[in-house]
DNA sequence: ATGACGATTTACT
DNA sequence: GTAAATCGTCATA
């Protein structure tokens, strides 16, 4: 597989280079979302940005979305709408929604194509692009005051420093130039996840209780207080 | 056409 | 802890 994607842009924040992993393709992302959430943690998403700029992080945080039987998706009982429609497409496709009117959400679509599951990415550790990350964010805050554990750590904050809004839905991650996954080592143990109920889905019945939400334990750039 | 509501974040009491 | 911000989406009519 070609190896090159667009141009590693000069190192802008002291970090140490980041050494290019492979590019996650169809197959990666074809499992049942709950496989594709815990998979998906450890391993890098990378944005290029228009001007070539590379930002990425490491996915410390997901929570898998089951579809059709599940209240909490928004493919619940079948549902499909321009908005969703994304979600229908093959693995690896890219469900980008808005929110709240002002929020973007970023999902990888999982499962097979035309089954309605998806992953929300919910937190980022991020490792390039730093300055490009703390200017976006702190454009929208009030002043300084921002920790780096604060810059993707949450699924409204990492779309935000990533520059990731609806223009994206529907892209496919496993070709797209501006948005992948790469892997960055090895799938984590179970061992070193927590698996708790999702956030912001108590009006979800009896879904509401799923234990459909993984982060790698003791991270500190996972979302909540 | 209209109204209710978010897979959230931030600021404030 | 509580509430505001802010608008696209979807169901209802």
């Amino acid at each position: 597989m070609a190896r090159r994607q667009p141009a590693n842009p000069p190192e802008t924040d002291g970090a140490a280079p980041v050494a290019p992993g492979r590019r996650w393709v169809r197959a990666d992302f074809a499992h049942d979302s709950p496989t594709l959430a815990r998979r998906l943690l450890g391993q890098r998403l990378v944005r290029v940005l228009e001007t070539g700029e590379r930002l990425a992080g490491l996915i410390v945080e997901t929570e898998a979305y089951l579809g059709v039987p599940d209240r909490a998706a928004h493919s619940f009982g079948g549902r499909r709408t321009a908005r969703v429609e994304p979600m229908y497409g093959p693995p690896g496709t890219a469900y980008v929604y808005f929110t709240y009117g002002m929020h973007h959400c970023f999902n990888v679509v999982a499962g097979r194509a035309g089954e309605p599951v998806a992953v929300l990415v919910r937190a980022l550790a991020a490792t390039e692009g730093l300055d490009a990350m703390r200017t976006r964010r702190s454009a929208a805050r009030k002043g300084v005051g921002l920790r780096d554990t604060d810059l993707c750590s949450g699924p409204g904050k990492l779309c935000q420093a990533l520059a990731i809004d609806r223009a994206l839905t529907g892209l496919d991650l496993a070709s797209d130039p501006r948005l992948w996954v790469e892997r960055a080592g090895p799938t984590l143990p179970a061992s070193r996840l927590v698996n708790t109920v999702r956030v912001g889905v108590e009006g979800a019945g009896d879904w509401a209780g799923a234990p459909l939400r993984w982060h790698v334990a003791g991270d500190p750039h996972v979302s909540r207080r």
